[in-house]
RNA sequence: GCGCCUCUAGCUCAACGGCAGAGCAACGGACUCUUAAUCCGCAGGUUCUGGGUUCGAAUCCCAGGGGGCGCACCA
């Protein structure tokens, strides 16, 4: 090799037409550079060398200049890689005139992407740096960079141009680099228990497992409408019938609806299915899992959300939808309660009702408006009615309920999951109660699935299921009011000319 | 879909019916130990768009657009 890795000397001395010096282009950046450490190795390493010293050790490190301090001829400049388990790795460089290359030509400007040998040393006052011996332009900041200090502070420009905000606002960064840990220790622990990851479609032709307008798209080939996925679910049970007893899958669902602070049209849920097992198994598990990941994530299972304290250690309280609606409203209601009794009830707390609704839905209504919000500490509320649960198992000793249960910390859903309902004759009648739903009118209604329904004739043993919001989770362990703190490049509206 | 708030230089913000400004960034200059370096200078605008009121509009009104928050929706 003729020139060190850093160097574009060979690509800067080709013939040039003009008298001038060509600017640093794309064009003129390596094709290839080999950082041997970064700021938090260096951190790491020299943190205890003593001010003025030099190290006698030379290293290459590279990343983005982010602050410049020119002092006649001598310059400082903070380059960021973002190393660390804080992504908030920073290196300083020194630049003496005297032995920099370039210090007077093309020096790079905040922004650019710039690669550094030099040995390492602290300079007088004790700063770790790396002393510019040699550098290369990486690659140029063509736009300048949001103000040094202040960052950017428009919501609208964070989003839409994330690239900028990761390098200038380090709480986006570090909220991305949890929920990345928290999707990858959530799979460690997951095969740890025997669990398998699996894809299952996007593409579904009936859309199902949940209740919400899917999108619609069109195959042309097959020349027929498909859904985006609103939930994995009946996919993945189809896998238990498949003889895989432990299944999960990472699965990016879409849903038509509104957005919110809580809400993205698309999101991410951790579904996963276990054969012979109860819902009373899926419980122990989602506490487990969680108070797994806020002690690894949070450093315990005490942490604060949006300035109250949260108690995720195990175990969380196990209370049923009816007892929890009467320690909010004072009245016993279950699914037997007369419906008349449940819209005086309705009335009494201004919840417009419809109809065709029987108890369970005015029951589910009650409790969604008046109790659940209430709940701050994670509590497990179990045994929804069967009449909004067309996918879950009878209970098995209260009539009119099924063993089902949600997860509500923070005053919102974290999860949802149930013993499955296995028996497929009482799968085809649930499916037939939500068609008529959804000829009469509700776009939510599951419909019909036929296949579904041949796979449980060929047998689902006991499996209890569950679903997590992973955006949910994430948001309540990196303490972030919004679910788009948590999302990368969450959905807006388009730009209209995004120059 | 409804209500409230918001939109000014690349970024962060002033000006609130009377000459569109500052800091940072950029550009030119001084400076060999800075830490958001400092200092001097220079340049930078469709005040989101379109109407209206007014002698005069960034400012007030109407309509539209982007964004935020709340409501509705999201079992």
């Amino acid at each position: 090799m003729a020139h060190p890795p850093w160097s574009a000397t060979d690509l800067r001395q080709e013939p040039v037409t003009t008298e001038e010096a060509p600017e640093p282009t794309a064009a003129t950046v390596p094709y290839r550079f080999e950082p041997d450490a970064s700021a938090a190795e260096l951190a790491e390493r020299f943190g205890e060398l003593e001010a003025g010293t030099e190290s006698g050790v030379t290293v290459t490190v590279a990343g983005r200049l982010m602050l410049r301090r020119v002092q006649g001829k001598l310059a400082f400049a903070t380059l960021q890689d973002n190393s660390g388990p804080g992504a908030d790795g920073r290196i300083q460089l020194f630049a003496p005139a005297a032995t920099t290359p370039d210090f007077e030509g093309s020096a790079p400007a905040l922004g650019d992407w710039i690669g550094v040998t030099g040995e390492v040393m602290t300079t007088r006052r004790g700063e770790l740096s790396v002393r510019v011996d040699a550098w290369t332009l990486l690659a140029a900041a063509r736009r300048a960079f949001p103000d040094k200090w202040h960052g950017l502070s428009d919501t609208d420009t964070r989003y839409r141009q994330r690239y900028v905000d990761l390098w200038v606002t380090e709480e986006a960064r570090r909220t991305m680099l949890l929920r990345s840990r928290l999707v990858s220790l959530t799979r460690r622990w997951l095969e740890d228990r025997g669990f398998i990851e699996v894809e299952t479609p996007v593409f579904h032709p009936i859309p199902g497992g949940g209740y919400a307008r899917p999108f619609t798209t069109h195959h042309n080939a097959l020349g027929t409408d498909l859904y985006l996925r609103i939930a994995p679910e009946l996919y993945l049970k189809r896998l238990v019938v498949g003889g895989f007893p432990r299944v999960f899958e990472m699965a990016r669902v879409f849903r038509n609806e509104g957005l919110s602070s809580r809400h993205n049209p698309e999101f991410t849920m951790l579904e996963l299915y276990q054969a012979y097992g109860d819902y009373h198994d899926h419980m122990a598990l989602t506490e487990e899992l969680v108070a797994h990941l806020a002690t690894e994530l949070c450093g315990g299972t005490t942490i604060t959300y949006q300035g109250r304290e949260l108690d995720l250690a195990v175990p969380w309280r196990r209370a049923t939808m009816t007892d929890l609606v009467d320690e909010q409203i004072g009245r016993r209601l279950d699914a037997a309660t007369p419906t008349d009794e449940l819209r005086a009830v309705c009335d009494e707390y201004e919840l417009p009702w419809h109809d065709g609704d029987g108890p369970g839905m005015l029951l589910l209504e009650i409790y969604e408006k008046t109790t659940e919000a209430a709940q701050w500490q994670p509590v497990f509320v179990t045994d929804y009615p069967e009449e909004v649960s067309p996918l879950s198992r009878a209970h098995r000793e209260v009539p009119g309920l099924v063993e089902r249960f949600e997860a509500i910390v923070a005053g919102r859903e974290l999860c949802n999951g149930f013993s499955e309902l296995v028996d497929p004759d009482e799968q085809r009648t649930r499916f037939e109660a939500q068609a008529r739903r959804r000829s009469g009118g509700d776009e939510e209604a599951m419909a019909v699935d036929e296949d579904y329904l041949r796979a449980l004739e060929y047998g689902l043993p006991p499996t209890v299921g569950l679903g997590i919001g992973i955006d949910r989770l994430a948001m309540l362990l990196a303490d972030a009011p919004s679910v788009r703190d948590v999302i990368l490049f969450p959905t807006l509206r388009p730009e209209a000319d995004p120059s």
